[in-house]
RNA sequence: GGUGCGGUAGUUCAGUUGGUUAGAAUAUCGGCCUGUCACGCCGGGGGUCGCGGGUUCGAGUCCCGUCCGCACCGCCA
């Protein structure tokens, strides 16, 4: 036997006891006299003692080894006479009687410790011994946990899961395709699946009736902290059902995820907010919830003072910061500049500070007397030794940049506890949404998601006004899923290729697969995906997802440690009959 | 495609107005040390200042270009 136990699980119990432990060498304390050194391994760290007045040939050998060493120790367990509280085998140690060096390691090019010293892209060229470290260690754990709950929940549903091919068909719409050569068939190319969309409503026509799958996904666009090119998803579709037993049934799958990862309950129904709402009271799609701070349109109340920043402006609203009339000059000229950031594009930022005695200050007190500042006052629910913060102009950018600085003052005020979970779902999406550049509408969510029935009259005279059966889950300003109810019926798919534009013969070329199905007795069916990666970084209490990935890519895409994507051999090339174009010149 | 920040010892960083031999912490190596657990104390070694060009008597520092990393905008049905 390799070893009788492993380094995070002695304690007192095991007093006595002659063990064999195997290990890293974390680190070692040398006394002269007596060394100490800390085994690890993906348990825990358990300390081993090595006396020269008891055994000096076994700790002349100890003080010589290196951190990360691996080494198997014979000893006996014994109680230790300084204990350490810090850890769970703090109570005892390991008299060692043996030790075998089991390999030697090169010395790590960071420490290995839990406040590691090493930068991001080293960490992630030696992301092995990264993963050695107990925090992203600890996210991988966390990783399976979730992964084996959800599969434990939807199987107790009847779920099954069924894995769909990588290689499939490339589709122009939405993101862009990883695209993979086909040798076979030199010319033409297999795409990675963006998402199983189709097999998944295909598995619903074979009559799998509840299907899920943890899966890769793959998308050829540019990377973010919470975006990665290849991330995971749990892929669900149902048949039979409306967009109620969806919500519900996953609104389960939610609430038993926090129960059994961070034993937290919800009692209550998660609340619903229509994309209407949550765009007009939070301008954004996805809006935190921790904190209220909801929008207020001033409207009329802020025109016709001769203030021309709020006459021109077609949407003038604010939010009101409870409690934060006392914010400084410096304070309210870092959020106007905050807003005025390019990536945000604000003008300016309008500000009045309700006086905790009642007295009105205000950036615009030249246009509005303090009768007029009270009713905006008023109008924003204010209270004295409140702040109220006003952007003006253009209604989509101005919602947008408002929604931006409601977070930034959550983040000020602390009113974004990572250990504070607001779930809710936004129902009731746009189904197109008009593309200016390309002059015709995109489906917002995918070309399969049905309209509301009551909204179907305007799929040709109106089709902006749409709204689809579609929902998203977000949980603290994050969107975690979303799906919707698919359209069954082939006249209504028709219509929908219409409005986005397709003649029927492109629609048959890239979709006829699954429009054929369709023909043949079609359930009415829906279903909803969920950002694995994004759920799991949730949990973890990060924004993100690349320590809950074992080996994410970099902001390029790039996975340092691999060097990939790299450049193959013109024997392969040839193979697959391509042919690389020279750089284009400036 | 764009914006911002960064790149100096193995590592994380500091480096003033352009001016002597580029520093600190940590890691590492050697010595001392019998109860540490971020051990302590003493000593040593360690640098292509990302790369290329320019300005200058002189560049880690200023300018141009380029590569790399991080965050963001566009993009992500």
């Amino acid at each position: 036997m390799y070893r009788t136990h492993t380094c995070g699980e002695l304690n007192l119990a095991d007093k006595g006891k002659t063990v064999t432990l195997a290990g890293w060498v974390q680190r070692s304390r040398d006394f002269g006299g007596m060394t100490f050194i800390d085994l690890r391994d993906r348990y825990g760290i358990t300390q081993l003692v090595f006396n020269m007045a008891t055994n000096p040939a076994l700790c002349e050998e100890a003080r010589k080894l290196g951190r990360e060493y691996v080494v198997r120790v014979n000893g006996k367990v014994e109680e230790r006479s300084n204990k350490n509280p810090r850890i769970p085998t703090g109570d005892i140690e390991i008299i060692a009687g043996d030790i075998k060096i089991l390999n030697t390691s090169e010395l790590p090019p960071f420490t290995i410790e839990d406040e590691t010293d090493g930068g991001e892209d080293l960490r992630m060229k030696f992301r092995y011994l990264d993963i050695r470290r107990a925090p992203v260690k600890n996210n991988l754990v966390l990783r399976h946990k979730v992964a084996r709950e959800t599969r434990t929940y939807l199987d107790s549903l009847g779920f099954i899961e069924v894995e769909t091919p990588v290689l499939i068909k490339s589709t122009p719409e939405g993101a862009r395709d990883f695209v993979v050569p086909s040798r076979l068939q030199p010319g033409t190319f297999y795409a990675l699946p963006q998402s199983p969309q189709t097999f998944k409503q295909l598995l619903m026509v074979a009559g799998i009736d509840k299907y899920f799958q943890l899966v890769k996904c793959f998308r050829d666009e540019d990377l973010r902290a919470d975006r990665q090119p290849e991330f995971t998803q749990i892929d669900c579709e149902l048949s039979f059902v409306e967009r109620d037993d969806i919500l519900v049934t996953f609104e389960g799958l939610a609430k038993y995820l926090f129960m059994q990862i961070k034993g937290i309950s919800f009692n209550e129904p998660f609340p619903r907010l229509s994309y209407e709402e949550a765009i007009s009271g939070y301008g954004s799609d996805k809006p935190d919830l921790r904190f209220d701070m909801k929008f207020r349109d001033l409207g009329q109340l802020a025109k016709g003072n001769g203030f021309s920043v709020f006459d021109s402006a077609e949407y003038v609203g604010g939010i009101c910061a409870t409690g934060s009339s006392e914010f400084t000059r410096k304070q309210l000229d870092e959020l106007t500049e905050f807003v005025k950031k390019p990536q945000i594009g604000a003008r300016g930022l309008v500000y009045i500070k309700y006086g905790a005695d009642g007295s009105l200050k205000s950036t615009i007190d030249k246009f509005f007397n303090a009768e007029k500042l009270k009713e905006i006052a008023s109008a924003m629910g204010a209270k004295p030794g409140d702040l109220m913060l006003i952007l003006a102009g253009d209604r989509k950018k101005t919602l947008t940049a408002l929604s931006e600085l409601r977070l930034e003052m959550g983040n000020r005020l602390g009113l974004r506890d990572p250990g504070t979970y607001v779930p809710l779902w936004v129902v009731d999406f746009p189904l197109v949404e008009w593309d200016e550049e390309e002059k015709r509408f995109f489906a917002m969510h995918h070309p399969f998601t049905s309209p509301k029935p009551e909204d179907l009259h305007l799929m040709e005279s109106d089709p902006g006004r749409v709204r689809a059966n579609a929902y998203d889950l977000v949980i603290n300003g994050v969107e975690v899923g979303g799906g919707s109810i698919r359209i069954h019926d082939s006249s209504i798919q028709k219509l929908m290729f219409k409005v986005l534009g397709f003649t029927e013969e492109e629609a048959d070329h890239q979709f006829g697969f699954l429009v054929n199905a369709f023909r043949y007795g079609a359930p009415p069916h829906g279903g909803i995906a969920f950002g694995f990666d994004r759920w799991v970084a949730l949990f973890g209490g990060q924004d993100s997802i690349r320590d809950f990935i074992a080996f994410p890519k970099n902001n390029a895409g790039r996975d340092t440690m691999i060097d990939t994507p790299s450049q193959i051999k013109q024997k392969q090339l040839d193979e697959l009959m391509i042919t690389l174009r020279p750089p284009k010149k400036e």
